[in-house]
DNA sequence: GCACTATTTGGCAATATAGCCAAATAGCCA
DNA sequence: TGGCTATTTGGCTATATTGCCAAATAGTGC
């Protein structure tokens, strides 16, 4: 069932592996809006530029961003489009979560 | 930009972070076809009950799954829905990547 | 109560991840 | 070439996660 198609299920949990954190979420959030370099990410995260960098890489192994290279500068941008509307997904949840505790505290 | 509002991202992330394993992915997908005890679960994933069971305490706490108790047995069922989206676009880009490495290969 | 089953919780060792610093690499310009 | 800037890589420590076993909890039925 599913030790026979692990490795199946271990490369798309890639996939959420990179999501599964603050910083490269907003990366990801970011670059929704268009490429940005590394020194630009850099600044709006307050890491260190190597931190960012390896964060940034985790997120192109799982095919979710890509990279070019201009000049000194190494720009990024998504990839994999359609994460962006996982986001709303979650949110959604998590707001859907917060009314109904509130719903809970004052019945 | 990105510190003062990193709890906010830390939120969201967990969500992530709790379909970031491939056993947690399995279920996720098998409840997809509704609701199925820890034991049902522990059985496909031919890991250990307690693995199984804080996995998908890691799913309930992110709000991916729910539980109910029926006499000796614990349900679990998909309550954010939306994230069966999730899937079928990320195995849209791995393909797609293994297209491309074929026709660059092939190049 | 006791015995039995399903699940959860605590604890531990092995492994993975995150962040920094320092050093290496790569491109620009003089 | 040398000096400068942007990025990546290696290495290290601190922290988080995973999976097992053992023990605790909860529900069933006698």
């Amino acid at each position: 069932m599913f030790k026979t198609n692990r490795t199946h299920y271990e490369k798309r949990s890639q996939v959420f592996k990179a999501l599964a954190h603050p910083a490269r979420l907003f990366m990801v959030e970011e670059l929704a809006s268009g490429e940005r370099c590394v020194c630009e990410l850099t600044a709006m995260l307050g890491l260190d530029t190597s931190t960012v960098s390896k964060h940034l890489s985790v997120l192109k192994n799982a095919g979710v961003v890509s990279d070019e290279k201009r000049g000194l500068m190494v720009y990024y941008s998504i990839k994999m489009t359609c994460v962006l509307g996982f986001f709303s997904c979650v949110q959604k949840s998590l707001d859907e979560d917060v009314r109904q505790q509130f719903s809970t505290l004052s019945a």
